[in-house]
DNA sequence: TTTTTTATACGATAATTGTCGTACTTTAAC
DNA sequence: GTTAAAGTACGACAATTATCGTATAAAAAA
């Protein structure tokens, strides 16, 4: 469908906040992002406008204050990623990648928790 | 240490085989990337010369046929990778990452077991 | 109504990336 | 000794990315 390009870093950080909020104004997204680094709103609307050329984002312009909507799948966005990182980065094993974002950081005990349940289900499946 | 840039796409791809064979000579390395997608000798071999320059690799002269090595980490590698990747496409949440990668291929009973033993470890060290 | 704010449109640009051709040098083959 | 093969050096290039300034239109405020 749109997997064409995959989006650039940038994009991704724009992707998130349109898949976590729904459709937002550039305005919006924008103020998302100076959270986190600086950056001037007409860099932001020119990188959505970009989007929506490229057929990640689609807006409705019915109203002034034009809306985006992010029309790419997320989790097949990760999917591709996560594909891709396994094969670049990992030396073609998830199982490496999988303990590596245990061990990162924000991994909370409630996370690896969890994560040993599926992991027990996944055992008793292979049974 | 190294942390200034890090590795493009086409970058990891040398580093990967740097990192799995030691060091190598272009050639070699060229034969390797070769087995994947067409490129050039001439293209590798300015790929690692800009590696060096950026500090990702050493290369020994002493001979006619140079010797390149990777002289960033891995590991260290694969973390900021990791941490930035949590952060612009999982939401901060390692676990989804982590579940997004053992759904990719299905691992086997061992490879289970070793993660889990690996999470019990995590679990008891953040206490 | 005038002025100010808030929006989009659009073009320019610097930096990066990946690519490759050409030149030159050294070694090996004949 | 000449030729061919295999290596490095280096510069140029198109494409992509991310950035931002300026122009302009619409709406809100004064």
């Amino acid at each position: 469908m749109n997997k064409e390009k995959k989006p650039t870093e940038a994009e991704l950080e724009v992707l998130q906040i349109l898949w976590e909020h729904g459709p937002c104004s550039v305005r919006f997204v924008n103020t998302e992002l100076s959270k986190n680094r600086e950056v001037v709103y007409t860099t932001t609307l020119k990188m959505m406008q970009v989007m929506a050329e490229k057929g990640f984002l689609q807006r409705d312009t019915s109203q002034r204050t034009h809306l985006y909507e992010a029309i790419i799948d997320e989790k097949a966005v990760q999917e591709d990623i996560v594909d891709k990182l396994v094969d670049t980065v990992f030396r073609g094993s998830p199982l490496k990648l999988a303990m590596q974002a245990l061990g990162h950081e924000k991994a909370s005990a409630k996370d690896l928790a969890e994560i040993k349940k599926i992991i027990e289900k996944l055992e008793k499946d292979k049974q």
